[in-house]
DNA sequence: CGTATGACGAGCC
DNA sequence: AGGCTCGCCATAC
């Protein structure tokens, strides 16, 4: 298992709920020189029902620059499914696929959970 | 060990 | 506003 690997899903894993990330934006908190591609493998690479902090690795909350689902080798599979897991947690998808970076995206600091 | 590939992104045209 | 090319970096062969 791969250093780099680690890092970037312990980035993912603190994406909140309802937010989204760039693959560059995750690239830089990883700190990363300019691997936004390889935040792509890694999120190819994500095993299934991985766990990191406790907390499921929540790879559809990863999308990329242009506002959109990456579509991949088998778009009607992967894609559709992370758009439903999205819209499940409250953010919209258009029919297009687009995504609202300036309403999702995720500002970079982990929201505090409240627990007074 | 060199080459090709890909869930990206910034620049150009 | 798209679409194309090139750069980055970790894997696959």
């Amino acid at each position: 298992m791969n250093k780099t690997f680690r890092t970037i899903w312990g980035v993912v894993a603190v994406i909140p709920r309802g937010r989204v990330a760039t693959y560059g934006q995750i690239a830089r908190m990883a700190g990363l020189r300019s691997g936004a591609r390889t935040v792509g493998w890694a999120m190819r690479a994500v095993p299934d029902g991985l766990r990191i902090g406790g907390r499921p690795v929540p790879w559809h909350r990863v999308i990329n620059a242009s506002g959109r689902i990456s579509p991949r080798l088998d778009p009607a599979g992967e894609t559709a499914r992370q758009a439903i897991r999205l819209g499940r947690e409250g953010i919209e998808v258009s029919p297009g696929g687009a995504i609202d970076l300036e309403r999702y995206l995720w500002s970079g600091v982990a929201p505090r959970r409240s627990s007074s």
